[in-house]
DNA sequence: TCATTTTATGCAACAATGTTTCATTTAGCT
DNA sequence: AGCTAAATGAAACATTGTTGCATAAAATGA
């Protein structure tokens, strides 16, 4: 899998660096939103700065996207399709569960489109579900 | 519209102190969601921990409630319904404008009834959109 | 492989926000 | 007015977000 990482870095014109690497290859093999002190937590001891500026650069180039779920921690999730540098394009659902705190993306769910009030313009839609996931129930 | 504020606190057991009446009568004039900083500027000169204890209660209590809105700036607006202690039926969609940055309650727009994945339970739905707000447009 | 250039890293430092403890003050009640 | 329970304000500390800068490392080409 770490050549998987280093494919979509290399993809992505990103320089191939441990840190990179690390954090790449634990969204690849987690399924779950990640917040940065989670990352922290699998990752042992690395640099707070390194970590913080490595999820900036990935978040600007398309690799992975801010994972909204309605607590005041900011998380990160994987992209999985074709999102390119400054271009996201993930219109899934999140689900975030109250039990144990993960935050899951469900590409089965689409956020709805909905008109915008007059005057108002969208750009994006997000839908957050809450509640108890299949490990907590 | 202080009457109203008095009233809304007495009706929700909170003791009448002139934080609590200051922050009430704000939101009853607003109608945006509004961070804790925000509060501050409006306010002047208040006690940074205070306010924060105020909106802590006043969310236990049911006045208000958590706005999302994809930031990871924590917000809050006033309940329409009648929320109790602990218990808030806020279905209604959020605006979040890119440009002034403000947060809107949309009480037009209900978060849709969604299936959830097999194995999860759900017991709230945020829907969330992004764009640019009347103002800005 | 080595030198060069460009970029990432690690550290220090600081800002903003979240949160608890505790002594003092105040609101509500009699 | 006096009592009691609750709210306040100050200090202190934890967590998170963010920038500047010197050093280290990655990519590139000879």
């Amino acid at each position: 899998m770490t050549v998987n990482a280093q494919h979509l870095l290399k993809s992505h014109q990103l320089r191939l660096t441990d840190m990179r690497k690390k954090v790449l290859d634990l969204f690849l093999t987690r399924s779950e939103a990640l917040s940065q002190n989670d990352l922290e937590q699998y990752l042992g001891k690395v640099d707070r700065i390194t970590l913080y500026r490595t999820l900036r650069t990935f978040e600007e180039q398309g690799l992975i996207h801010k994972a909204m779920d309605g607590t005041d921690k900011q998380k990160y999730a994987l992209c999985q399709h074709d999102c390119g540098q400054g271009v996201h394009h993930d219109h899934h659902a999140h689900f975030h569960c109250d039990t144990c705190g993960k935050t899951i993306c469900v590409e089965a769910i689409a956020a709805p489109v909905v008109a915008p009030p007059p005057g108002f313009s969208v750009s994006e839609t997000h839908l957050v579900m809450r509640g108890q996931c299949d490990q907590c129930n």
